[in-house]
DNA sequence: TAAATCGTTTACCATCTTTGTAAACAATTT
DNA sequence: AAATTGTTTACAAAGATGGTAAACGATTTA
């Protein structure tokens, strides 16, 4: 299978911030209450709670009554927010990064697909708000989604 | 930076199916001259060709005056037919696999994005064949090109 | 038929990333 | 001061990646 995947540290991350976008904004929850709600083992949880917290996506507060609580409303946080707080910018092939780093430096032409390829995640990402996810949230239909080009995939694959 | 990438695995198969594009239909190459078109690490380059071999994108042959050929025409080789050999199929959350790998089973408002993600992912690979890349390796503008959302990306990347 | 020339396959390995655990530490409230 | 909460760091098992090496199998041709 394909390596080519959100991890789970991000799909964890996701996770939190949609927890917590289910409550009225400006609610303060304690990461244990968090831990509960989305089975996120709570070690590793604390170090996405701390990563989501310098890159000011929540709010947090120490000591009693302490807790998290989001630092923008649900509207205005996106996948992409998340995905390149947790994981870094999206790069989907090296060469991307520089000319220099792509090992046939001139007349490459799969540079310029793997550019416009993720141009097109990136859009995509960051199209998709926390709210949206809120709203489908209480829709009992959409876990039952499968993406349209599947079964042409599983078919072509071969090994 | 983001794990969210090709490998470089796979960016070697698209390099030797893209050189062998680059000669006539029906010409046989060894690996030697693939290697020296391509520099992909000779070890790892046998690996590659013997997939590539195995899901029928070339033919090859043993003994002297061997090599290998396309076994199709290149605009009738996707990048996705690539991809999907070296890589598996591709799948960018364990959740879009089946209802029961989603840690969250029911009501799940993120599955539905991945598979949306990745339909359009597997759909822009598979709109783009060896045969397009034929045509923009001639064309020198090509390794200039920069993916237009690029600097929104670095702006709001922090670590 | 033997030798040379190809591709195939397998085993191996160093390194890095991912996923996860644990514990010491710092801040805040009561 | 004590209790409660988040922060940080160190560590480690497991798996994937990128790469090397060598034995093996098939085909041509001398």
């Amino acid at each position: 299978m394909s390596n080519f995947k959100i991890n789970r540290k991000t799909d964890y991350a996701i996770r939190v911030v949609l927890a917590m976008a289910m409550h009225p904004f400006g609610t303060r929850l304690s990461s244990q209450a968090i831990q509960e709600e989305t089975l996120v083992p709570q070690a590793f949880l604390y170090r996405i709670i701390a990563q989501l917290s310098q890159a000011n996506l929540i709010e947090t507060f120490t000591g009693p009554k302490g807790g998290l609580q989001l630092a923008r409303r649900a509207d205005e946080i996106t996948l992409l927010d998340i995905v390149q707080v947790i994981d870094g910018p999206i790069m989907i092939s090296d060469c991307l990064i520089s000319k220099e780093e792509c090992p046939l430096a001139e007349k490459c032409p799969v540079r310029s697909r793997w550019g416009g390829l993720q141009a097109t995640i990136l859009r995509q990402l960051d199209r998709t708000t926390i709210a949206h996810l809120v709203v489908e949230a209480s829709n009992t239909e959409s876990w039952d989604y499968f993406p349209p080009a599947m079964d042409r995939v599983e078919a072509s694959y071969q090994e």
